[in-house]
DNA sequence: TGCCAAATGGTGGGC
DNA sequence: CCATTTGGCA
């Protein structure tokens, strides 16, 4: 594999990397935390710097880069870009995982080197405890002096082995681990509990930890403002003075998971702990300069000595770029919101998934106000927080099972559609684990794969396109892999309940998409959502872009006071306003309630008018 | 029935 | 941390 000189390295599939970036990338020699604000490109950042590593030849095979992200999604994407720019021999050196993925793999691995009590059986169970299941404990074992709330901040803090003497709190630390492995036969372990044994494992067994840093002496963090308590020690406990280089992104003005158990200074920490060098980068790609210059106004009232960043994106759209809208009634309010989104669609200024209304809380309910008013006007609404049976759809749409059903059965709803071939193809491959140089084999698969979408074509169009033929397609599609080879394929899907979510998630999402469908291409369209109107929370937007967001309910009194303890609740309006590319409305109602006071201080200074909404006199 | 205090849920994520 | 719901009691 030939190697590009360091020096003559180039940034691919972008036109350039700003100043502070490539002094960022250039240091490979001890660790950075790359600071950035919304819209600068850190995660691309990371994807160049592991190609940068990885072509030069400064990550060196047989060493790997380690990234670590939170989500899923940024995990997969993450990986994506690099796989992109990187021939395969180099990609397959760049892993990258969640925290608990990795955490996972590794007590998975090493099972057997954990001592007692702890060693889990292979066949542990992932729970995921709710505050309520934390209370119960507490309850039934009889630590009333013990706060729920913070319980699982006190497991993630606690080293183990735990001892069983000391405070109370102590005590029900080691009567909770106790507890999860009474009945051998059903281990229940969470991830927080995972990761406490993996901290457990390498401080306990110095050649694990050996080999781990021997494969990764470069580790990349992303979104590293989130890092919680439990993670930072299991970082520490790894990599504390073993040389390893980390480089680490993130944004302190959006962190908002303090409530949910991020450090509140993960990166002061990090810079103490691991000798880290600060960079800022400065370029905005994603918003024009009158929005970023309204962004700037409210970063500083979070870190008054933030610079102010370099928009770098162009202003596609006329008229006010920001501004605040009054309505009388939530009618009104309800009436003017789709009939401006309509205006927009329409005439194709922008696409309706390009257009997000965000709410800080109860997504459901705003729905339920919004939807009636949208369909009148035919615009949907993709909530993807919604519980379709006893799956969010965001979760149903990341399962495996889902993406095999949906490239089914869209092979049988529309007349070519390449990719879907091949993507089943891949599909059917891996169920039935199919060497791809098995020519003869390769064969038979693409046989058996046309006498299915000619039989599914047929099923669908005996069957019409309303809800009631739901189960029978989804069924179709379902018994051409047959459920037993796909739960064998996929171990997530060995236990019954595990499996049926997903499948009566599936089957009641085709249901609910063919009451509005004409075909069943449209109603697979509906489906995955596309051509709808992103709704959604602010922390669920995190990460997200959008030409234009809507912010529904500023008067809405779940937007917290702010005190000095709590700036988290300046962050969140910070992330929901740094999702806009191009427009950042927001939304008021005299019926509902008076405006949060604090928010219209923060955005008139800004020039951020407030407008009673006339859309409807343009009739 | 009405009052008050206590309990509960909401902002999230992971195999 | 706040709003809403629940439960106990008069």
């Amino acid at each position: 594999m030939s190697r590009v000189r360091p020096e003559n390295w180039r940034p691919q599939g972008v036109d350039d990397l700003e100043p502070r970036a490539w002094e960022a990338l250039r240091q490979t020699g001890r660790s950075v935390l790359v600071t950035a604000g919304a819209g600068a490109g850190k995660t691309e950042f990371l994807a160049q710097k592991a190609s940068y590593l990885l072509q030069t030849g400064l990550c060196p095979a047989p060493k790997r880069i380690l990234a670590i992200s939170f989500k899923r999604d940024a995990a997969r994407n993450l990986s994506e870009r690099v796989a992109k720019r990187c021939p395969p021999e180099q990609a397959r050196r760049f892993n990258s995982y969640t925290f608990d993925a990795f955490a996972k793999s590794l007590v998975d691995r090493f099972r057997a080197a954990l001592p007692d009590p702890y060693r889990p059986p292979a066949d542990y169970r992932i729970v995921m405890p709710r505050r309520q299941d934390y209370r119960d404990f507490l309850d039934t074992r009889g630590f009333h002096g013990v706060n729920a709330d913070q319980f699982e901040r006190a497991i993630a803090r606690t080293r183990l082995p735990v001892v069983h003497e000391g405070s109370e709190r102590e005590r029900a630390v080691a009567a909770y681990w106790q507890a999860q492995y009474d009945d051998q036969d059903d281990v229940q372990l969470s991830f927080l509990m995972i990761n406490r044994l993996v901290e457990l494992l390498i401080r306990m067994n110095p050649s694990i930890l050996k080999a781990l840093l021997l494969t990764y002496p470069v580790v990349f963090l992303d979104e590293f403002q989130d890092t919680t308590f439990a993670q930072f020690q299991l970082l520490r406990t790894a990599f504390d003075g073993s040389g390893a280089v980390f480089t680490a992104v993130g944004d302190d003005k959006q962190r908002i998971m303090v409530w949910a158990g991020a450090m509140p200074d993960a990166f002061g920490q990090f810079e103490d702990s691991f000798a880290a060098e600060r960079i800022s980068l400065i370029c905005n790609w994603r918003s024009h300069e009158d929005l970023v210059r309204i962004q700037h106004v409210i970063a500083s009232r979070i870190d008054p000595d933030v610079e102010e960043p370099e928009a770098r994106a162009d202003r596609l759209v006329d008229g006010d770029v920001a501004a605040i809208w009054e309505f009388d009634t939530e009618d009104e309010e309800s009436d003017c919101l789709a009939q401006w989104i309509e205006r927009e669609v329409q005439p194709g200024n922008v696409e309706p998934h390009d257009v997000a209304i965000l709410v800080r809380m109860r997504a459901d309910e705003v729905e339920g106000e919004l939807a009636p008013a949208f369909a009148a006007r035919g615009l949907r609404l993709r909530n993807a927080a919604r519980i379709v049976g006893d799956i969010a759809i965001q979760d149903l749409l990341g399962e495996d099972l889902t993406q095999i059903l949906l490239r089914l059965t869209r092979l049988g709803a529309s007349a070519r559609s390449p990719d879907n071939w091949n993507a089943a193809l891949r599909d059917l491959q891996f169920i039935e684990a199919i060497d791809p140089a098995d020519e003869a084999r390769q064969q038979l698969l693409q046989d058996r794969l046309q006498k299915f979408v000619r039989e599914m074509r047929h099923t669908l169009r005996e069957l019409d396109p309303v809800p009631e033929s739901a189960a029978a397609a989804a069924q179709a599609a379902l018994d051409f892999i047959g459920t037993e080879v796909l739960r064998q394929a996929f171990p997530a899907y060995q236990r019954q309940p595990d499996f049926d979510r997903v499948w009566n998630g599936f089957k009641l999402l085709l249901q609910e998409s063919l009451q509005h469908s004409e075909s069943w291409s449209d109603a697979l369209d509906e489906f995955e959502g596309l051509g709808q109107i992103a709704l959604m929370t602010i922390h669920k937007s995190k990460g997200l872009e959008f030409h234009t967001i809507i912010f529904y309910g500023l008067d809405n009194q779940t937007w917290w006071s702010l005190t000095p303890d709590r700036l988290e609740e300046l962050n969140s309006f910070f992330v929901a306003f740094t999702r806009a590319k191009q427009r950042a409305f927001f939304t008021l109602c005299a019926e509902r309630g008076q405006p949060v006071a604090w928010i219209e201080n923060l955005l008139a200074p800004a020039g951020v008018r407030r407008i009673a909404f006339e859309g409807r006199h343009g009739e």
